[in-house]
DNA sequence: AAAAATAATGAGTCAAACTCAAAACAAGAT
DNA sequence: ATCTTGTTTTGAGTTTGACTCATTATTTTT
């Protein structure tokens, strides 16, 4: 089996432990990668910690890239399994939001050297950014808690769908870089909490989630506004 | 002159150039590194483009990283004076902010290997992100606009600056990677300007600028809110 | 114009990603 | 069981590109 996975991990006949193979390669790039991240990293490093030659890692990954590549998308594709759960027992549109939030900054700031790699990688060749299904798979977590929002009438049907999805993820993985900036904290929640609060005071403001009231102790935008000024002309108005 | 640039351009004695040579050879990189990225960049390129042997380039800049982070400083410093020269006739504090939040997505979208470059640097071989000084000052360019707002009593004082700042470039640079991706469009102010616009009104509803009622129509919060449940509360009272 | 100080040069070193011909192995076929 | 054929592993060798350093060239000082 040469260079191509998806081919090999097709055909039937023969050592069919390919998977198997990949997924223990994966682990040992894995434990090269934490001790000495990108640059660091050694292929030559990654073929003994999995007991091989280094001429095998190559036949299961093409390249260097390839295999932080495949690295980068198992982290997604984890962190998209437990961010499902973390927000699995949530019920409104609001504490969804707001579990998925605390959940992301909490893990960029375990792993934030993955979200950059994200990012670094999908440039490498080509001059346009892409990202792996697995980032995909991973963002339409908010999209779906955000439309069913819209569904539900808790969300705002004029909103701009990827432009609310950018304000999320944007500000948390920033404020994951600021607070990974100042390290010697030690309680980092005393820092995420904060960030996620401002964040969730913000949506409801902007995107409006009347369900999300007697939780926040905010009035919900612009349904009260508009009661509000219509009472209040009503009281300035001559007639009284 | 070998290797410590800093030392070298204080000597008085023997040529004076070094800080033109300098720049020659940044210039050298900037076309070397347009053409290939990072990892495309070759020393060798760098010395040929600049007409010097690649010795010389070492003698100058230490290291490849060395000369990048040399690059990425310029490219920040430029940067800055553009935004300030960008927002100087805006005199309200939702006015500037609206300029300097256009002025960076607009450069973001022009040169983001240079915002993703000054991430990957940062960590290159400790384990912290840390930035320049370069990026410091055009950081400050929020603080500054946000500070004042606050001292003219335009944004709220209970307002965390650093949060604030996360959300603002962070919300930014998520929607100018978003908007790379989409690379087919033409007029891209055509999707940078509701990104700036909901920026701003979540801006003003959170932050509050009074300033801004005039141009954007929305109301001041929480004042205004304030204004009329008090009226409301008289209107709805038995007394009338 | 000789000596001393500084800068530029490029052939050479070295590390690390990547290749590939040969060896080892596995799965039928006889 | 043994042979044949296809598959995988191997690791010595190639290549690439960052970086070094003894030598040469240039500038300044005396």
């Amino acid at each position: 089996m040469r260079a191509d996975a998806q081919n090999a991990a097709q055909r039937r006949t023969y050592s069919q432990k390919v998977a198997q193979k990949q997924a223990h390669l994966l682990k040992a790039a894995k434990a090269a990668f934490a001790k000495n991240g990108y640059q660091g990293l050694r292929m030559s490093d990654v073929a003994k910690r999995a007991g091989v030659a280094e001429g095998t890692v190559y036949s299961y990954y093409a390249s260097k890239d390839d295999l932080i590549r495949a690295l980068v998308g198992e982290y997604w594709a984890t962190l998209t399994a437990d961010a499902r759960e973390a927000i699995k027992n949530d019920v409104t549109t609001d504490a969804r939001l707001t579990a998925l939030a605390q959940f992301h900054i909490d893990s960029l700031i375990s792993r934030y050297d993955m979200a950059e790699l994200t990012i670094t990688l999908g440039r490498q060749a080509g001059s346009a950014i892409s990202f792996t299904d697995e980032v995909r798979a991973f963002v339409r977590i908010f999209d779906d808690i955000f439309t069913a929002g819209q569904d539900r009438g808790d969300i705002t049907q004029e909103a701009e769908l990827w432009i609310a999805r950018d304000l999320f993820y944007g500000s948390l993985e920033y404020s994951a870089r600021t607070i990974i900036m100042r390290a010697e904290q030690k309680n980092q929640r005393d820092l995420t909490r904060p960030v996620v609060d401002n964040l969730m005071q913000v949506f409801r403001l902007r995107y409006g989630a009347p369900a999300a009231h007697a939780a926040s102790g905010l009035p919900a935008l612009p349904s009260l506004i508009d009661r509000l000024e219509t009472a209040v002309t009503l009281l300035e108005s001559p007639k009284g």
